[in-house]
DNA sequence: CGGGACCTTGACTATCCTCAACTTTTGTGG
DNA sequence: CCACAAAAGTTGAGGATAGTCAAGGTCCCG
C-alpha cells in the first residue's frame, strides 16, 4: 500500500498480506494505491454491496470496527518507527513485524521471506535502498542474521534482534 | 497523544481538539498515553456504558467506522511526512494542517494560537526542539510568517505555505 | 521583581543521502 | 541446461540535512 507526493517521492504504508481486508480508510478521495509484489488474488467489493452486507449482518461492522482498531495500533507503532528510530532499529523492527505477521499466534518464524525488492523496504522505513542494503549487512556481519539470497534472510539470534527493535 | 519508547524517546501521534473522540484503537494494551497542553473538560466513558451504546443506537457503529476511516487517513499522512518529507516541509504541513483543523470547513485561519510547546511539535514531527525552532525562524525571515509570540503564529503567505507543505 | 520554564541561536558532529561503480540474481531464449 | 541481458542488490566515497551540546535570551507566573 503506497502513498506518493507530487514529486514522486513514495512512501509505503504497508504490507498486505493473504486474507487482509483493504481499503478501510474508505473515503472520497482515498489517496493510497496499492501494488502487487506476487501474484494475488483479490475480492473485489462495490461500497454498495458492503453497505448491504453491513445491513444484512450487524455483526461484520463490529469486525469491521476491530480491525480498523488494529490498522490503528500498527500506524501508531509505525510512526514512532519513522519519527524517532535509527536504521538499524528500522530494519530489525520490520524483520521482526515481518516474521509475525506471516504465522500470527505462533512462534515467530526465523526462515523469512521477504518477496517486496529493497525499494519498497526502504519506502517503508523511511530510508534509501543503499541504507536498507548497508543496515542488513551490517546485521548479517554482526552475526544477527544470515542472507543466503536477497529475499531469503534467516534470524539467527531473534531476541537481541527483537532488543534491537525496541518493540514495547 | 503520545507513545513512548523504553529509553524515552517520544512520538506525538497527534494533538486532540474539543470535540473529538479518543481511544477510538480500543486494544488490550493500548500502548499510546494523553497528556494536556491546556485546561481540558474530558467525559469518561467505560467499555461497558460504549458497548451499551453501540447496543442501543447501531448508527453510532457506524459513525464510529467513519471516524476511524477519518483517523487513518489522517494516520496515513502523517506516514509520508515522517518517512519522506524534509524539516521545512513538516513544519509547514503542521501548521497548515493545524490552521484547517481550528476552523473545518470554513476558510482557515491565518492567526494561529499554538497552546504547545516546541517540544511537542518536535515530537510530532520526528525532529528536535532546535530543528523546528530554526525551520519557524527560517520561515518568518522568508516572509511567510510572522511570530508575535512563540504560542502566536501568523501566516502571511498561506498559498506558498501550503505549496512547501505539498500536500496532495 | 525574581526564578524557572521555554525558546532561540551558534558551532560542531553524526547519521543518512547522493552519486557512481561494481556484483549478484533472475528470467528468458537458444 | 546454459548463456546472456536486464533487473536488483551491494559497496564505497563524499556531502547535506538534521542532531548534539552549549550558551544566552525571552516569556510567564507567583
Amino acid at each position: 500500500l503506497v502513498k506518493l507526493l507530487p514529486d514522486g517521492r513514495r512512501q509505503v504504508l504497508g504490507f498486505a498480506r493473504a486474507g487482509q481486508f483493504l481499503g478501510l480508510a474508505l473515503r472520497r478521495s482515498y489517496s493510497v494505491s496499492a501494488e502487487a509484489v506476487e501474484p494475488v488474488h483479490l475480492y473485489r467489493l462495490s461500497r454498495n454491496r458492503l453497505q448491504g452486507l453491513l445491513h444484512e449482518y450487524p455483526m461484520l461492522e463490529r469486525w469491521l470496527l476491530e480491525t480498523a482498531a488494529n490498522e490503528m495500533a500498527i500506524a501508531q507503532e509505525q510512526m514512532i518507527l519513522l519519527g524517532r528510530k535509527t536504521a538499524r532499529e528500522r530494519v530489525a523492527s520490520f524483520l521482526i513485524g515481518w516474521a509475525a505477521g506471516s504465522r500470527p499466534c505462533v512462534p515467530p518464524e526465523t526462515q523469512l521471506h521477504l518477496p517486496m525488492p529493497r525499494g519498497d523496504i526502504a519506502d517503508y522505513l523511511g530510508l534509501t535502498i543503499e541504507t536498507v542494503s548497508r543496515t542488513l549487512t551490517r546485521l548479517r556481519v554482526d552475526g544477527l542474521l544470515a542472507i543466503p539470497t536477497p529475499s531469503e534472510v534467516e534470524v539467527l539470534r531473534p531476541a537481541e534482534l527483537a532488543a534491537i527493535a525496541s518493540k514495547i
